[in-house]
DNA sequence: ATTATCTATAGATCTATAGATAATGC
DNA sequence: ATTATCTATAGATCTATAGATAATGC
């Protein structure tokens, strides 16, 4: 097949990056072969290199795609059209814990390990470390926006770091 | 070299044993190569299939070897030898979120991913559920020995999620 | 005779590059 | 002329096995 135009390429370009954050939120950084990756989009290996300088730059701008996607289902889970800003931050947690498909697994957990500073590159734990604080932030401004909630900010903090550590640990029990 | 003898093989076993939890602990189990446990352990590759039938079932044992390790740390700290019971789960909680080595980090976060049973065999997932539920008996054990703990158990639930999931995310902040 | 270890290697990845090909963009 | 994609392959892993070797255990 011949090349596409500078459109398609960019949405090609987007198919790659959908696809490997879906498979790094299943299995992490080491799951994301990129053989793999573009056979799913459905092009050859050689291709790949076209859009991205290496494996740890798509892993990194995947995981910063992943964070920004997350920020968005949050807010959009809080504040769900028609309802009262009024218990937002108890609708949240209640999705966070829920039961999702893998591809759709929180990155804090998924890319916890892979981007810890021993092992992973400075572009990606500077992604991880940004995505968790805007992560963080949102589940803030939630709180704040709430006014059902009265929790200080020490026991926000405490709040959200309790979500994701019950959020890791259920993964080890889903069947 | 010609062969050891069934005490020092014991231990050679033990030390290949060790070298994977310590590096299983560091970048999970992706990470934990046989050539490079074996160079470590300074014997070569050949003989590790001696000792283990496969590299899956090495991770597994590995992984409850690191939980029993942790929960007799944690005893350890939460107990030491001449001060009170009181202040026990404070002790514990300000060890466990302590800056430790890398090797030393704790297997509920290290093996998080790679026990999910998308990709894990079920040896290691049973193992790794195992030793998820034998610290957090281990925890609440401390708590209710403490005197000066009057958590319930839900509180001591979330108290637990939250000091993991703390944990988790400032590995991206070591440097 | 048994067994712990070593040597050598098969076979399956996986990342990355070089060069050809075919369509776009001008 | 430029560029998005493909073909083919290099080179570096990594798990696992087969068979040889040398010391132990009896």
């Amino acid at each position: 097949m011949g090349r596409s135009n500078r459109e398609q390429a960019q949405q090609n370009r987007q198919r790659i990056l959908d696809e490997a954050d879906a498979i790094v939120r299943c299995g992490g950084a080491a799951a994301a072969g990129i053989s793999e990756i573009m056979a799913r989009v459905g092009m050859t290996q050689g291709a790949f290199y076209h859009h991205f300088a290496s494996k740890d730059a798509l892993i990194s701008e995947a995981c910063s795609a992943g964070f920004t996607q997350s920020v968005k289902n949050w807010t959009a889970k809080a504040f769900p059209k028609g309802r009262p800003l009024s218990g937002a931050l108890k609708r949240l947690v209640t999705y966070y814990l829920s039961k999702k498909p893998v591809e759709q697994s929180c990155p804090m957990v998924a890319l916890g390990q892979d981007a810890a500073p021993h092992h992973a590159s400075e572009a990606l734990n500077d992604a991880y470390r940004d995505g968790v604080d805007q992560l963080f932030s949102t589940f803030v401004d939630i709180a704040r926006t709430d006014p059902s909630c009265s929790l200080s900010q020490e026991q926000l903090r405490n709040a959200f770091v309790a979500m994701v550590g019950a959020n890791m640990l259920a993964m080890g029990d889903w069947r």
